[in-house]
DNA sequence: TTGACTTTGTCTTGAAATTGAACGAAGTTC
DNA sequence: GAACTTCGTTCAATTTCAAGACAAAGTCAA
């Protein structure tokens, strides 16, 4: 195991760029639109148009924004539009899940240029996992044409609890050598200039909801993530809440059953070993034994003894009853946690995302259907409770996000404009 | 009922004394420390001596802060400490129980100099009840010997969901009377210079166990009240999370066993109907009549066939085993419930709260004990469960300290200073 | 006691930040 | 095509702010 005393883990993050308060109030305002004229600036800071233009024209000469052209006019002269300078450079997102790896290069304005899909295991040592996204990372950067200094940031998610200032996981279950592994400084030593930003892979995919997704503007959502194992990624007020150790939404480890089977995790019926994707499975080997369904039967046969969730899915859409059975069980048992979780907290949107998450309307329904019946009518009659539209590429999708997160920072180190 | 459509509720909360920015700097560094020197909160804003100096200047002009001599010296001159002026004016705050009502004056400083008490019931209509807290909050200001316009704020804890913002109850199970009923204008119309403010009961708690309690610079903390019902107030980066709709921290009709018995709610099996207050009662008398509790039997003769949760504590104390297990297994179903809220959202806190609050480390034990075995490791290792300091007065403290949440507002209105 | 050194708070002054108003450019509307 | 709008820049006037000088009050050690 990696031996923590050697390691010289930088606790605080450096962004590449550095802007003052009003610069960042500008970026900020950008970001809310994506294109936008000095005037509305001006009206969304409160400041005087002088004030808006001469700060302006400070970003546009240090190359953070460019001008894009007219606007509509709005009954007078047009305005000229301006965005975040794309070619300032690069922003990579890493999505380490349990067995697959999947890289991003994308623009500082989120849109992603490249991607990279690899197959892995996640319980190799780190140097093994990360050299091999560095190699990539080079491969793109190449690709790319880049000069060096283009790549800005890097954002990581990776299945395990995060200690987020320092960019560690903390007894990982899934992934025991990566304990207090220094991620930040070994993509460092090869990108010096580079921050760096490790997170829980919910918490990306979250993050990726709230900046490309329907959640946007939305105040308090919960992203559940459904695959190999169930987490949940907290927006409280439009930030994404870690909790006081940085593992907030492990809810994959809540109890729904005292007698159930025992989890990894060492307790007997956890909501992962019961609802997610191993546990789906092992019903529908059993439903394909023991004869009562005979379609899974048959697929497992064609696959050589070998049953997949998908397997399950595409049962579910030949009208299996038993598979359908085991779906809706899993729905209810996420379903039951959610309106516990839908009483405390509130939100006015649930996210399903995860591998399981194109599993059609069945899961959906009987995820619903549980919320509905145990939580209080006040926090259900506005809660939505829907897929990820962004789907398998949500992980994705919220590691750039994750890196373009961090892109300025505030120069008194304390408040992240963008 | 109330008929809404004839209420004037005003959505707006109007704060009396407006504040520019700075000002409220200045009132944020008074409250992190109470009394503060010129130079102290120099260095808290960051600003010159020069501007600092002149800014409290004109706070001192206006009447907010007073001089209230010096302090130790640092080895030099001695500084002059200031401190926000109690003659400012009074607030009032308000805890509404089931079966209680409590008000308090205090001066701004949140020092509470009088104080009433009286039995009410809640199901009453709201008129009544408010019109009482009307009348009360007369006596208490004439025997101040107030002055007109000396009342600046009243803040009112009531036991259901509120939606913050209109200041009004939405689907009260314990006071169907009181649905929309407009609270703040009811205040306002005999006092109309004072700013209301409306919250759950539990909410408040929290805010007073922030204030007042143990709570100061937690960040995420879950407040607990178990009485009559069961509630949490949620305190995430040091604010109060309300949820989408207000009623965030409703816990108290999570289901802790399917076949458990029927709540006022209409569901089976919550956590009130089977851990608070009722509940214990309701075990207490089958084991004073089931002879399994000679002690529990003979109190409740002495009290005229009646048995109180304070008698089963007591109960506890002269270690009645029937009564040990009756608190032991409130205190699991507590516990199992908070086991989960634990690994979703990952306090550093949690306060035990409410009438059955003082009943000793019985119910503690079995709290933390339910915990411990549900919850991440990761997630309990810093995790701190305890009773509310407080006791019985962390609800009229949390209603003064709504009060003088509000007492101050920057000019753009929308940020709260204080 | 005395003299050197600190801390606190005020005041003055010059520099920097910010605004308001004027103005030209570019469009719309009737 | 005249009158009115909107957009963005420029420049002088004003406001804001910080640095530094300074006085007051106090500590500490010889």
């Amino acid at each position: 195991m990696y031996n923590p005393r050697n390691a010289n883990t930088s606790d605080r993050m450096t962004a590449p760029i550095i802007v003052d308060t009003a610069e960042a109030e500008v970026l900020r305002a950008l970001r809310l639109r994506g294109r936008i004229s000095r005037t509305e600036i001006s009206n969304i800071t409160g400041w005087s148009k002088a004030k808006t233009s001469q700060e302006i024209r400070g970003l546009v000469d240090k190359g953070y924004l460019v001008d894009v052209g007219e606007g509509a006019s709005q009954g007078g002269r047009k305005p000229r539009l301006l965005r975040l300078n794309n070619g300032l450079g690069y922003v990579i997102g890493i999505d380490i899940g349990a067995t697959s790896l999947e890289l991003a290069l994308a623009d500082v304005g989120g849109r992603i240029l490249q991607r990279r899909y690899e197959t892995t295991d996640v319980r190799l040592k780190p140097e093994i996992v990360l050299g091999r996204c560095r190699e990539l990372i080079g491969e793109m950067l190449d690709a790319q044409g880049s000069r060096p200094g283009q790549m800005l940031g890097i954002g990581v998610g990776v299945p395990g609890p995060v200690d987020f200032a320092r960019g560690v996981l903390v007894a990982p279950p899934l992934m025991p050598d990566w304990q207090d592994f220094p991620i930040r400084d070994f993509f460092k030593e090869f990108f010096p200039s580079v921050y760096v930003v490790v997170d829980n892979d919910v918490n990306i995919m979250a993050l990726g909801e709230q900046r490309t997704g329907d959640g946007a503007n939305v105040d308090h959502f919960i992203f559940v993530k459904i695959g190999t194992g169930i987490g949940a990624g907290i927006i409280s007020n439009g930030k994404i809440h870690r909790g006081s150790d940085g593992c907030a939404g492990d809810i994959g480890h809540i109890c729904v059953d005292k007698d159930g089977p025992i989890c990894r995790c060492g307790n007997s019926g956890c909501l992962e070993a019961m609802a997610a994707g191993p546990a789906i499975v092992e019903k529908a080997i059993q439903a394909a034994q023991n004869g009562s369904s005979p379609l899974l039967s048959q697929m497992r046969e064609a696959n050589g003894g070998i049953l997949r969730p998908e397997d399950v899915n595409a049962a579910c859409r030949e009208a299996d009853q038993a598979a359908l059975e085991i779906i809706r069980s899993s729905g209810q048992m996420v379903g039951d946690v959610l309106a516990t979780l839908v009483n405390f907290f509130n939100p006015s949107h649930i996210f399903i995302g995860g591998g399981i998450a194109n599993f059609g309307n069945h899961l959906l329904v009987s995820i619903r259907q549980a919320v509905l019946r145990r939580s209080l009518p006040l926090a259900t009659t506005r809660l939505s409770i829907n897929f990820s539209r962004a789907g398998a590429d949500t992980g994705i999708t919220g590691a750039v996000a994750l890196a373009s997160e961090y892109l300025f920072m505030v120069e008194d180190g304390l408040h992240y404009s963008f």
